[in-house]
RNA sequence: GGGCGCGUGGCGGAAUUGGCAGACGCGAAGGACUUAGGAUCCUUUGGAGAAAUCCUUGCAGGUUCGAUCCCUGUCGCGCCCA
């Protein structure tokens, strides 16, 4: 659209955006620093030190700054949480509003591949495009506080946190990380802190193993200390892509293929770093109970930890008559349904299990070869999900412990070797997976559980009532499942046979990548007298260490990390090796909250004292009020519900056992913002007729479905599938060739076809996306602002549309054309026009509407205003930010007519506008400034005035407005006095007008009156 | 297959969670101002009907004086897990 501009928010918006920063208006002050008295927070909180305000820590998830640059997607949680610091600030806390970039990542090192020039300067590149656009939002971040990962000065605290991993072992007594030199000190001879843990039966049983062991060394001590690290190396295979020369990480790897590019992916075995996550597993999973996360988002947490209560059981192998004691001779499973046991049929072993090769005999040795060679090539993913399941037999038999009965030993994928002990005992009657597997291969399927009336035993995988489960020790028959569960395992555990056990799905993070751009790791490699390679922390002084540089960021021939190529920096003059790999990308957001606390210090991640105030633990004067800990309140997508903020809680609960943070959570209150799709799309759907004619399908005569933004349509068969007929593929039509009928869309031209109409996610592939700096161009920042919060509630999926923009932007020009003088304007749009270059100084000259006076509000008018603040404030409260919107438009549309607007009210009603349209707030209070003497402090901002708070009794009316309901139908709408007698309400209603014919001739049963609400006449 | 969430005008969405369904905005229609306007202002706008009135929160039931809201079943969409 074009036309006239609403009002001149294009020399409004970067007049102010300069002034917050020249001002550094919402900078947030930590801790004994000292506030100028000029700046408007020690204004609003004079003679107060900064830490004695409460504290307000909003935060947003920061972005990777792309080449793309900015979509509309980003700024949408940007926008809520602005929204909500500009209104605690009026509300008089002390905001902590950040922001930075997550900066390290594949994208920037693979257009270094392309074009060889460096990822930093690609980096710096798209970060000050990144921050341009977020700049042009008008967002109150204090930007002193700007973080960035790839920053030496950042990433030396990213290397530190390692190295606080590295040099520590998670107690399992203490249920903590603790530090490694309390090992250290169990594993020698004369313990210097043996009263610190000497009641630790975990680090005395340590010591005693150490005094116990014969032929004990330094190496045998640096492997056990190695073993426990939280930080520890192991061989784990990883996904190699020869297309882009590199491995990728689980989460960029899709269906075998690279999530970026499509490009085939192998596994390979290569010694990796790993971080004991699943040491936290419980804890993880307990402290979610403590956080104010959604329910969904937890239960995704919950999902991924994937906690199962059950038993682990041994089953003997029966070729070889070896007592069951010895390890070798016995295959552990866990098994969350103990009960089963005398249901178990057979055994399946993860191909990679370590006995395989031990127990498969002499004719299955070719086929059992030619399987794990098959399996080695899949995926874990793919493992589970096929449909169609596969094994080969063993050729060796279990015997199953409670019955002694002879079952074959079989591999198959669906058992991963990563989960439980990489064994199950297969009960093909109660498992839905199991009786597949023996359908297909003919096992025996027996059953052990009834289920109840009416259902088959057969695949009945829930809870039922034991039976065919009894030896001459025990029986389990007759007994519903958990308590079968309990007894069996009794049993197992009194004859030594099993014992109960918890597993978890949640693996060991796999914290090492073969690239460039990431942070180098600070371990160097050593080889020891013995010839033995052993790690070794860089000493702090080190840090932080620095990438080399490189000429090709290509990982080299034979598949060694980049920084291999840089034998100058690999080899140190002692003839030790640097780590080659780097840290992946999630390393720098693990923590980056805490460096918004006190960026800039050298000495420390973030300074202790701010560290305590910002995440809530200082002690303060005011201590009858409770603070959150941690983040007050963190938006982001949901993209990152697993990963991001698993792995973020874990690095904070480390460095909350050592010592490090005050708190055992990082992130108090969690909100997810939904996704923005784009514009309503159409399709319609044709095919072709014999003779080339294109004949239109209307879509009600289809099934349309639409998957990964395709649309396609089948003609609609009732009666079977294979009538279908050929898949039609959907065409676009543009918005103007349709129009609306009844519920569904038609085309123009031909008004009996109809088309499909949906919104579908934003990408660049499909031309839909959004530009903000267009619509920004257009419309301006604050409208914006006001209609991305104004789509609908902030977690919702909701579809852009551009033309909800312009209804917004209306809005704003209202609001402008309350303030300003008509004539005024005119004549500045008459002056810019003859001279642009002084219209900055023209926006001065407006004046405002000589109906702006100081006059006292009206009671209409002051319920009008008083509506609006309670609204608004509770609306933004409940972070319900739409409806805050269309309360503020109800006022404008209300206030409009005023002939005389009262300063006060219009002052007030600003400070509401604020939050949501800075600018123009701002622009606006200002010239209010320049007129009105009562509020003429030159160091008022509007940003640090005082939210203004509702009297409810001027909200109160003396008459109100009942609905009269006959037999649950309104009939009619009395207005009756606030303070009606019951008995007065009762004889209006019947009276009403439009009640009455409905009364004629009828037995009155009953009067349902419910106070200021409505009357119900119950009639028959 | 399991879990969670959601179905309200032509569209985005409101509705104090059992009490006037459709706030606010878009779109549409009519009018005013205007050389003109896609700017602004005014009016109308869930459907049917001239009106009284009737119908209407995916569909079918139930509970209730009263259901968008609670219960049962069912269909559709979205997300997550398998």
């Amino acid at each position: 659209m074009s036309g006239r501009r609403q009002y001149p928010f294009h020399l409004i918006e970067p007049k102010w955006q300069r002034h917050w920063d020249e001002q550094q208006t919402f900078r947030a002050w930590n801790p004994g620093e000292k506030v100028p008295a000029e700046h408007p927070f020690a204004q609003r909180h004079a003679h107060t030190r900064p830490e004695d305000v409460r504290k307000f820590y909003i935060l947003d998830m920061f972005p990777y700054p792309s080449g793309a640059g900015l979509h509309v997607g980003h700024p949408e949680g940007y926008t809520a949480t602005d929204i909500l610091a500009r209104y605690k600030r009026a509300r008089g806390l002390h905001v902590l509003h950040p922001m930075g970039w997550d900066a390290f990542g594949l994208p920037a090192e693979q257009y270094a591949i392309k074009t060889g020039q460096h990822p930093r300067e690609t980096t710096e590149q798209n970060i000050s495009v990144f921050k341009r656009q977020i700049k042009s939002l008008g967002f109150s971040y204090d930007w002193s506080r700007e973080v960035n990962t790839t920053d030496p000065n950042y990433f030396k605290w990213t290397q530190w946190i390692f190295l606080q991993i590295y040099n520590s072992y998670f107690d399992p007594v203490w249920n903590k990380a603790t530090s490694i030199a309390l090992l250290e000190d169990a594993l020698s001879d004369a313990p210097r802190d043996l009263e610190h843990w000497k009641s630790n039966s975990f680090l005395s049983g340590i010591h005693r193993s150490w005094t116990d062991t014969k032929g004990r060394s330094d190496g045998w001590r640096r492997n056990t200390i190695d073993s426990l690290r939280l930080a520890y190396v192991s061989d784990a295979p990883v996904w190699w892509c020869d297309t882009l020369g590199t491995v990728l990480a689980n989460e960029e790897v899709l269906d075998g293929v690279s999530k970026e590019g499509g490009h085939p992916v192998v596994r390979k075995p290569m010694r990796q770093w790993m971080l004991r996550i699943t040491a936290y597993a419980e804890r993880l999973l307990a402290d979610l109970n403590t956080i104010e996360w959604s329910d969904s988002l937890k239960e995704m947490q919950r999902d991924w930890i994937g906690r199962s209560d059950g038993a682990e059981v041994d089953f003997g192998i029966a070729n070889r008559q070896l007592p069951i004691a010895n390890l070798e001779n016995r295959i552990r499973v866990f098994t969350t349904r103990p009960d089963t046991l005398f249901g178990a049929t057979y055994m399946v072993l993860a191909p990679e299990h370590r006995l395989v090769d031990q127990i498969t005999t002499e004719p299955q040795q070719a086929e059992v070869e030619a399987y794990k060679t098959m399996v080695a090539k899949k995926s874990d993913k793919e493992r589970t999900e096929s449909k169609e399941k596969t094994g080969v037999f063993t050729g060796a038999y279990a015997l199953n412990p409670v019955n002694q009965e002879r079952i074959p030993i079989w591999i198959a994928d669906y058992v991963l070797a990563t989960y439980g002990t990489g064994a199950i005992m297969a009960v093909p009657g109660h498992d839905t997976r199991d009786f597949e597997f023996a359908t297909k291969f003919n096992l025996p399927i027996v059953q052990v559980v009834q289920p109840p009336e009416g259902k088959e035993w057969q695949g009945y995988v829930d809870d039922g009532i034991a039976v065919n489960s009894a030896n001459s020790e025990i029986s389990l028959n007759g007994l519903p499942t958990p308590e079968a569960k309990r007894k069996i395992t009794a049993w197992l555990e009194a004859k030594s046979l099993g014992a109960s056990a918890i597993n978890y799905k949640l693996r060991d993070w796999l914290f090492s990548r073969q690239r460039y751009w990431g942070e180098p790791f600070p371990i160097i490699w050593k080889t020891d007298s013995a010839g033995r390679v052993y790690h070794e922390a860089l000493p702090e002084s080190e840090l932080p260490l620095l990438p080399p540089r490189l000429d090709d960021y290509k990982p080299t021939a034979d598949g060694r990390p980049p920084l291999a190529r840089a034998s100058d920096w690999v080899n140190l003059p002692d003839g030790s090796k640097r780590e080659t790999n780097t840290m992946p990308q999630w390393a720098g957001s693990c923590w980056y909250y805490l460096r918004y606390l006190d960026s800039t210090n050298d000495q420390r991640f973030a300074g202790s004292a701010a560290e305590k105030y910002w995440m809530g633990a200082a002690p303060r004067s005011d201590a009858n009020s409770a603070l959150t800990p941690g983040v007050d309140l963190y938006v982001g997508g949901i993209e990152h519900a697993v990963l991001h903020l698993l792995y973020a809680r874990f690095w904070h609960k480390i460095l909350f056992d050592l010592g490090q943070v005050s708190t055992p959570e990082p992130f108090h209150r969690l909100v997810n913002q939904g996704l923005i799709l784009g514009e309503l799309e159409f399709s319609v759907f044709s095919e072709e007729r014999e003779g080339g004619e294109i004949n239109y399908v209307s879509v009600d005569e289809l099934d349309v479905t639409a998957t990964g933004g395709v649309v396609t349509a089948r003609r609609e068969s009732p009666t079977e599938a294979s009538q279908a007929g050929p898949t039609l593929k959907g065409e676009k039509v543009a918005y103007e060739q349709v129009e609306p009928r009844g519920n569904r869309y038609v085309l123009k031209a031909r008004p009996d076809v109809m088309v499909d109409a949906r919104s579908f996610k934003m990408s660049k592939s499909r031309g839909n996306v959004i530009n903000p700096d267009e619509i920004l161009r257009e419309f301006g920042a604050d409208a914006f602002r006001l209609y991305e919060m104004f789509l609908g509630p902030l977690e919702m999926t909701k579809p852009w549309s551009t033309k909800g923009v312009e209804g917004v932007y209306r809005f704003l020009g209202r609001v402008w054309r309350l303030f300003v003088d008509e004539k005024s304007e005119t004549e500045f749009e008459q002056n810019s026009t003859a001279e642009p270059d002084k219209s900055a100084q023209f926006l001065d000259e407006i004046r405002l509407s000589p109906a702006i006076q100081d006059a006292d509000p009206t009671p209409a008018q002051l319920k009008t205003l008083h509506s609006c603040i309670k609204k608004v404030t509770e609306d933004l409260d409940g972070l319900r930010f739409n409806t805050a919107i269309s309360a503020l438009m109800v006022f404008i549309n209300e206030a409009l007519p005023w002939e005389t607007k009262p300063v006060k009210v219009l002052r007030e009603f600003l400070i509401l506008l604020q939050p949501f349209a800075p600018h123009v707030a701002e622009e606006l209070w200002h010239k209010l400034h320049a007129r009105q003497s009562e509020i003429r402090n030159p160091k008022s901002a509007i940003s640090y005035a005082a939210w203004p708070s509702f009297d409810p009794a001027l909200l109160i009316e003396d008459t109100i407005e009942i609905p009269v309901q006959v037999n649950g139908k309104l009939r009619d709408v009395i207005r009756v006095p606030l303070n009606v007698s019951q008995a007065e309400l009762e004889t209006t209603a019947k009276n009403a007008e439009k009640v009455k014919p409905f009364l004629d001739g009828m037995v009155i049963r009953k009067i349902i009156v419910v106070p200021k609400r409505l009357v119900n006449i119950v009639v028959g």
